[in-house]
DNA sequence: GAAAACGACGTTAGCGCTAACGTCAATGAA
DNA sequence: TTCATTGACGTTAGCGCTAACGTCGTTTTC
């Protein structure tokens, strides 16, 4: 049985009197044909409706042109600017990417990691920092270029390029008890599910207890509905006994809408009554006439800046191994201003 | 130079005395093993660690387990949600997924689709049904399975899952005329980007022009971020001069949330003075004091369908070529109710 | 009890491409 | 003139896996 498909270079070189790797050589743009052969072969191949075989290629130099990506979700925008950031120097670089979502399990990600490899993958892009001992040793032993993203550490795998969450908290928390707030609570998912939330959720609580404020009161709502879950989780704050809260902090900026939504509707007055505060400054914020005060954490650059990292890393260069970004402070309308010095 | 990378079936055959196609066929669960044999075979195996060739395995059977998957955009929930319900079907029948995004670009789309063809690709799923002649021809030709997806036709590439969109809006407009409107707007994205919005508006067109309504306005915003579209459409409307509009309806629910928000800011009472009506009823809806009229169109059940119907057609299976699934009419509170009959 | 059928393996020949190493004429240096 | 060098190819030997077809004892069939 002959299980040939269509045109290979074989039948190229065939149509030119010219050999496979002559036609290989053309193709590819290496050195060591003329330049009249490669024009001819250029043109036969796409008169002959060539197209290269990929598999064959990958099993031949043990290297494929796919890049791994494994991400948490698609949801809330987050995730997707990042790649939208990341799209253009792939593509540029001739990378395909398969994206894989986690649903936030590790397991799930280790599985994943282990089929890229399978392909032969040119490089993986992981979603955080907080990876098992055994993926981090893996990864690092089969020697391929990683890029952890959204997060940073001093030690990644390989590369990282994110936003020091643990700092954010704390910057957002230090505005916070600047405008006075002392009793505030946390609105987010179950603690382990978003490694990057609970350091923003550790850094604000470091500096409310500095600053000799009430225990933060935490809700976590395990929900994929992000407004939804900011909604619920609020309701569910609000209805707890003892004293309330004077000042909500949430996930992000979605739930942040719909903790404000919530307080709203149950006649809560924002801020005069209660503090709202979101993250990431996703841009529903910027059709709001009362913007949600946020951290903004630049999304597109970090993309591209990881995708920058990771090509090089592919091409064999050295780069810097942590790439901390800067995030910004929006002091919206949704928390009283900080008092004047 | 010996290429060998690592462990192989070859190996694994060594270590256990047996032949290389005797290992294959105990780890590919074929007949003409014996048990003994496959459970000493899948044995070894876990022992060392063996990890089978995806692109040797591709290349002998010229055909991988990649699906190619292509969208125009991952923002605005939609697409996440069509590939949420995709997902289980897909790992479960153990195929790998690469995504694309087109940023609602045909010619993208088409070199992404020969660039899935070169990786022999299982099949590939592609957003809307409105391609060129040249793409539909070259997948028929090729006989790749093919899923089309959110949007249907009667004669689709392969197989199509999705909402008719010009019903859709028929329906939305016959409940707003219900309700009294006679000076209908539209705001969405320049025309021709995304053909399934301009389905719906000419579904609403239709309904309004039968109801003897003034003639549309459509103002269109060139613009990556949704409730921003809406909200600068929703003032660049009411900026005109001329009679304003009584009801304004929306690409989705999100620019219709920028464009409620536009309204408010401009002290216009929704639903009294404007009604506001959006598309596909998203999340955000879920939380908000006055829910959106929309039309609600079932993402995940329709991703899970498709990809059902993909995975048959890969298996050879004939499925029924066009599915249009049914939608929801949420009358909300942006809009007057229907008058009683 | 001989022929046919079957089960459990092995052998051969690729899939389409590329790395490494030949070959051979033309060129330039000594 | 002679020999090393260069450019432009060609040949060989795989990459790791699988389809198709052998082989050879052990049943089953009538």
């Amino acid at each position: 049985m002959s299980r040939k498909t269509g045109v290979g270079i074989k039948e190229i070189g065939a149509a030119l009197g010219l050999s496979m790797m002559s036609v290989s050589r053309a193709l590819r743009g290496v050195e060591g044909v003329s330049d009249e052969t490669r024009a001819a072969v250029v043109k036969a191949a796409k008169r002959l409706g060539y197209r290269p075989n990929r598999n064959a290629r990958s099993l031949a130099t043990a290297h494929s042109t796919l890049i791994g990506i494994s991400l948490p979700t698609l949801f809330s925008d987050v995730f997707p600017e990042i790649l939208d950031g990341m799209r253009a120097t792939f593509d540029h670089a001739g990378f395909d990417t398969v994206i894989d979502t986690t649903d936030y399990d590790p397991a799930r990600e280790a599985a994943w990691v282990e089929r890229m490899l399978d392909w032969n993958a040119a490089g993986v892009v992981l979603s955080g920092v907080d990876h098992s001992d055994a993926l981090r040793r893996r990864l690092r032993e089969v020697r391929i270029p990683t890029l952890e993203i959204w997060d940073v550490r001093d030690d990644p795998i390989d590369v990282c390029v994110g936003v020091d969450h643990q700092a954010a908290g704390m910057r957002l928390g230090t505005h916070l008890v600047a405008a006075g707030y002392r009793a505030p609570a946390f609105v987010g998912v179950p603690e382990g599910r978003d490694p990057r939330a609970d350091k923003r959720l550790a850094g604000l609580c470091a500096v409310f207890r500095v600053a000799g404020a009430a225990d933060m009161v935490v809700e976590r709502v395990d929900r994929r509905a992000a407004f939804e879950a900011g909604w619920t989780g609020t309701q569910r704050l609000l209805d707890r006994t003892g004293a309330r809260p004077d000042v909500i902090c949430y996930l992000n900026d979605h739930l942040a809408f719909g903790g404000f939504s919530a307080c709203t509707q149950r006649g809560l007055a924002v801020p005069d009554e209660i503090g709202i505060a979101g993250f990431n400054g996703l841009e529903i914020n910027g059709v709001l006439g009362r913007p949600i005060t946020t951290i903004i954490t630049p999304r597109k650059k970090m993309g591209a800046d990881g995708a920058r990292a990771l090509v090089a890393r592919i091409k064999g260069a050295r780069v810097e191994p942590c790439m901390a970004l800067p995030t910004e402070l929006l002091a919206g309308g949704t928390t009283r201003p900080p008092a004047p010095v």
